[in-house]
DNA sequence: AACTGGCACTTGGACTTTATGAGTGCTAAT
DNA sequence: ATTAGCACTCATAAAGTCCAAGTGCCAGTT
């Protein structure tokens, strides 16, 4: 064993003690919690290293250590074993999603689970618009002029919209258009879906043109206003005890941000670059209010299609192997259960 | 002036001092503030009987008075005078929502908007389809065998769910259905909608009876379902600080409560027993961790019907006149909105 | 009878002082 | 390279001291 890779055990230890105390570890607790082999004063001069490298930091001359965000991220990334649910969890997520009706309530159940789960703040996106397919296009005349378009995607989401049609539409041009919308679109992803669309009024005649495209223009907006609009669902916030007793420092800026869902979605999308259970740590968030909270994300969707992200927002001294288990596991499960409707 | 009638400007002044300065308020400070046109010796003797009487209380021995909530009761029963919102504030009611596209939009804008405009915890619940009236029915055949159907409510609620119809339908049966259910439901508050729908399937052929049957039964079912469904949006939840410092004693058992919307929806309905603008003061939530928050809801609806509840959490100690002022306009200004579609 | 001025008494909060002990860094020895 | 020993640091907790705000009560006044 060289003096470098014991080096990373006494971090593994500062930051698996740490999290399991709340309390800075000096060198002294961590002789007594673990098998290194060496005295106090070896551990001192690794943790001197460590400091120099920016590994971990002490809150004040004296006291002990703890882990600096970058600390975090080595453990995250190399050093930390990945923990297995116990039977009991396995169980839970087995069943949670028993007799959910539809995509609300699936949502919404999720993102309670993952919460108590983890007891973390919970935050389950809803699948998007872009990555769905379209199932169904519907069009339907209320009143006079007034058209509802109703569409339907693959993961069971429905999006309507009501129009002001600008001339009074005949009734027959409205079900060709109908039909030519579901022979162009359904089955398409969504972004593909509306390119075909806006293709469609040079299949009409120049009379009806003009209210071929408005109807068209509407989908493209639906669409375009969905992508902005990209819901989540969020659970657990009273959990947010965890990150201390200072409410207005710690706590609060925290609940904007998750309020705040432009910050949100921001951190979501980020994640969405990498494939697998992704974690964004402290400062990595770019975001002052959430420095001392930390996010763990995974994708969701049929398959290995990755449809939305769902996650949690926890402390940075949170336990990780635990909280990533518990979201892998739950994205893999409510991807197979989309799967099957 | 009665020493009845001064005891009760005493109490005025108590309440107003308090929530102004969130500080256990005394004789002299009264005196500093009002005009009671008697000494402080005077105002110590009716915050005696005051205390006898249960409207106010000491936080420990010789420390200033403060409110308890059979003092907010009668303050804002009988004491407080209606505040007027400024000028700005009656400006940005009138275009918080210009450029709202759905329901979906009108309600999370009114609850960031009256969080912002109250400082407090806003919830809105979405109109209940119970009290709404059926603006069309739409029945669509996706895929052989499976239909769609989708109710459209007067408040712009959109509800669709979907059949595996038992029998392959005749188009011409369902459009001859849809056709009827129009004609019995649309403009029919939806428990008259559906007891209607209920009576349709003697007017079809036996053989087509088992189809109708089955469809006005979902339509029964979604109605149903939404009933227990109803959903709410919050907002503010960072304003919950205004509750105090401690997370763990305050804060965190409120946030329990507003995440279980069951304590949330029983609030709502209780104060939907009334009229009017309706305040829950403390205790009276009968909910132990609600003990020190006030709630503040109004109805909203086009004209005179209440179509669903909306309203503020905050901390009992909470500036009522000014909070009523703006959940009662706010509720008003959505309801008309409603009414335009 | 109601109000007022005066006064002794209470008490939490703010501030200071003093231990305490966990923890470090350094140096010299192995 | 590791370890034992030791002087030093510094947050936290406990104890002590002040102080100002506030009360209740009583005797005197209107």
């Amino acid at each position: 064993m060289s003096a470098e890779s014991r080096r990373l055990d006494v971090l593994r230890a500062i930051v698996e003690d740490y999290v399991a105390t709340q309390e800075p570890v000096g060198s002294h607790a961590l002789l007594e919690r673990h098998q290194l082999g060496v005295s106090s004063a070896t551990i001192r001069n690794d943790m001197a290293v460590l400091e120099d490298e920016g590994y971990i930091s002490q809150p004040y001359t004296s006291a002990g250590r703890i882990p600096t965000d970058k600390g975090y991220r080595i453990f995250v990334d190399r050093l930390a074993e990945i923990k297995s649910l116990s039977g009991a969890e396995r169980r839970a997520i087995e069943t949670f999603l028993d007799g959910a009706v539809d995509l609300d309530d699936v949502v919404s159940r999720t993102v309670r689970f993952l919460a108590q789960l983890t007891n973390q703040v919970a935050i389950v996106q809803y699948p998007l618009l872009e990555r769905s397919t379209v199932r169904h296009i519907e069009l339907v005349e209320l009143e006079a002029g007034r058209i509802l378009v109703v569409l339907i995607t693959s993961s069971g989401r429905v999006e309507q919209r009501l129009i002001d049609a600008p001339s009074r539409s005949h009734s027959d041009v409205l079900n060709d258009l109908k039909g030519k919308l579901m022979v162009a679109c359904v089955g398409q992803r969504l972004p593909d879906a509306v390119e075909r669309a806006g293709l469609l009024a040079e299949e009409f005649a120049p009379a009806d043109r003009k209210f071929v495209t408005v109807v068209v223009e509407v989908i493209k907006e639906t669409f375009h206003h969905s992508r902005t609009d990209q819901r989540v669902a969020v659970a657990g916030t009273s959990n947010l005890a965890h990150l201390g007793t200072d409410f207005d420092a710690t706590i609060r800026p925290v609940l904007e941000a998750i309020e705040e869902q432009v910050v949100l979605l921001k951190l979501i999308g980020e994640a969405a670059v990498s494939q697998q259970t992704h974690v964004v740590i402290g400062h990595e968030t770019g975001h002052a209010g959430l420095s001392s909270t930390s996010i763990v994300t995974s994708h969701y969707g049929p398959g290995d299609e990755a449809l939305a992200t769902l996650g949690t927002v926890g402390p940075t001294r949170m336990d990780y192997p635990a909280t990533m288990a518990a979201v892998t596991a739950v994205a893999r499960y409510v991807g197979r259960t989309l799967a099957d409707g």
